[in-house]
DNA sequence: GATGAATGAGCTTTCATTCAT
DNA sequence: GATGAATGAAAGCTCATTCAT
């Protein structure tokens, strides 16, 4: 590998921030604790990180360049029917639950970072992920937007709202995930949620021969 | 000058201090910034309360005491008909949006408090938090039982994953109405939220006359 | 009696103070303690003293007072025999232990307070006390000096010395007595102390018959 | 300017707060006061010492430490007369003076911390010194007891109180040593105490052919 | 490049004192 | 005269950051 020994070094640094700021939380964590964690000096920390919110903000800033990555492989406009539609739902939770971290354990950790952590910094960060939540949804409104104009989804969807409701679903699903984190079987809870957001989203709660009212 | 009564001032205090841990953070709020915007001189605070954290926790206990008296009024075993149900649904998808605060202002500082704020301060306070959302999402799923119970649910519900699912949507809601808080209309998006919410449960996203795989 | 309802007040605090200076210390003690103890609004204190400091320095002044009114009856000069002598070092000592408070209890406070908070306050209370404890050497060599010039005392005492040393010693009975103070036998210890200062002033430690060399 | 090494610095500031707490007192030394004589930072004090108790405490556990080592050299069953008991009772007088510091200044300091400001920090470590106080009676005890069963001491003699009354001499002349400190002939002063001490223990103050009654 | 000793801004908390009632 | 609500000076302590080595 042709990285300098700095982004080793780099690398290994923002590892065991995100490990710490997602254990034990941003202010309880201290610039010492870091450099006993890595067995470094903590003078060292500055050789590679301007202060301690910069580190911070790397981690919460990494997020939405994960998310805009899978934007490239799933289209918004691939699905023209409901079953190609379900289909890609299925396949985008999948990987939105894989997507945040390498296992549950780093998910935990990026997922109190940002729906916890980040709140707490500054009004800034706060901003940052507001900002991110909103391009979530915008983009979940725009797989809506394609149903609904390919005829395949209700034509009355409010889709602002339910998109957001949609991923509510999905940050309970990754909280969720994340609070089993370090002992529960992570795999199955996976599968639960995927299986229980998907069946909810398409053919709701009720007994499929029960005579919902589908108007209001 | 001593004049307020004694139960007057701690309740200017909670106000504000609800109001700053909302919009600034537990911990980017100190007490003199609390009593700057009171216009009190800081050693008062400590005349109300016995420190930076109790009265935080205060405030967060507050809130499944208001979750409680919801309880009273709307039993799970209720409903006995999809229709019924579905009422239910719709008026507790109310009460619960205006259970936490006088008007989205407060709503807004009091979700933050409880779904953020909360968890960076200590892990006591965690606690308690989420032991709130484990009573809510057993609460729900207690409302999914009945359904199952009595026929009018699907048999195969995944009822504890379904739940939290559903309180995911819920929280979404709350925090949206929180952060259109102060300009929005929030009687416009509360009205918005329940109906979407409720839709997406009971009717799915499909098309009604969609053939939508019911089963896996 | 003609006092004032203030005076009464006056004294009720004073010896509030006293009891809580002595148990509890000047600086862990604080003007609501005092308030509480007495039943009354710790404004009211500063109506019968200055501040916190005043009391403490009213109490400590007053030993100074008291150890004068001691001179006045028993005279440096009265003594022309070394029987007399003695008997008069044994008055002398009964009452210094007596002088101090109302029974053991008030004497634990004040020796407490003089020997120890005195000094915690500020330079200026603290010269106070070892001015008192200077005059109180000044008359123990008063007596010194009578019982060498009137011939039944070593010519070659080394009287200022001895003076302090002898004090030196009342000072251990004293609070010894003191640390005693709420539970032992007082007066049994008072005794034990009185007989075995006198004792060893003026007949050694050595056996009456063994040959001490009185020489250097 | 980091440059010193650790040893040094943790050297320099217990030597700064012997002084300090020795010469103002505990609660009216802030560790400010002590950065500032120091000329170093209030932060590095925390570097060094986990709190202001600790520094202190640590000065107060050095003593008993001393005393120990003193035992060592010094034997209670050492003398079998009471020349060889004078002479022995001599050797310690000197050498407990001697112990507490390395002059005058730090005895002062040494014994001012021990003797008062101990007493008025908390209970614990009034406790430590009371039993460092005991422990010292009970060795002194240790030396009468000899003396008595040997039978060149008085066989009535009360050997506790009497061994407290000695000690109550001792630190009588450590702190009139202490008092002298900072401009008095030391040396001068400390032959003054040892010679007027032993004296009055072994001779008593009256005229060597004065009939002192011995008995009661 | 790495280190860690030093630093001081900044926070929480206490409590003597004042003064309107 | 009594009261106690309000106040802010002052203290202990933490920790992000700097910089000489």
């Amino acid at each position: 590998m042709p990285r300098t020994k700095s982004a080793e070094t780099r690398a290994r640094i923002l590892k065991a921030a995100t490990r710490r700021f997602g254990e034990t939380g941003y202010h309880a964590t201290s610039i010492g604790d870091l450099a006993t964690d890595l067995g470094m000096g903590h003078g060292t920390f500055y050789r590679y990180f301007k202060n301690k919110r910069e580190i911070f903000q790397v981690i919460v800033d990494d997020v939405p360049k994960r998310l805009r990555s899978l934007l490239m492989t799933e289209r918004p406009d691939a699905a023209d029917s409901l079953e190609a539609y379900r289909a890609q739902v299925g396949r985008i939770a999948r990987r939105v639950f894989e997507l945040l971290g390498d296992g549950p354990d780093e998910l935990a950790d990026v997922a109190h970072i940002i729906f916890v952590e980040a709140y707490g910094v500054d009004a800034e960060l706060r901003g940052h992920v507001e900002r991110g939540l909103a391009l979530l949804a915008t983009m979940t409104a725009a797989y809506l937007d394609n149903g609904v104009e390919r005829g395949f989804l209700r034509r009355d969807l409010d889709v602002a709202v339910t998109a957001s409701a949609i991923n509510g679903m999905v940050i309970a699903g990754v909280r969720s995930l994340a609070r089993s984190g370090r002992d529960g079987d992570a795999e199955q809870l996976l599968t639960s949620w995927s299986s229980a957001v998907t069946r909810l989203m398409f053919d709701g709660i009720g007994r499929p021969d029960s005579a919902a009212t589908p108007g209001r």
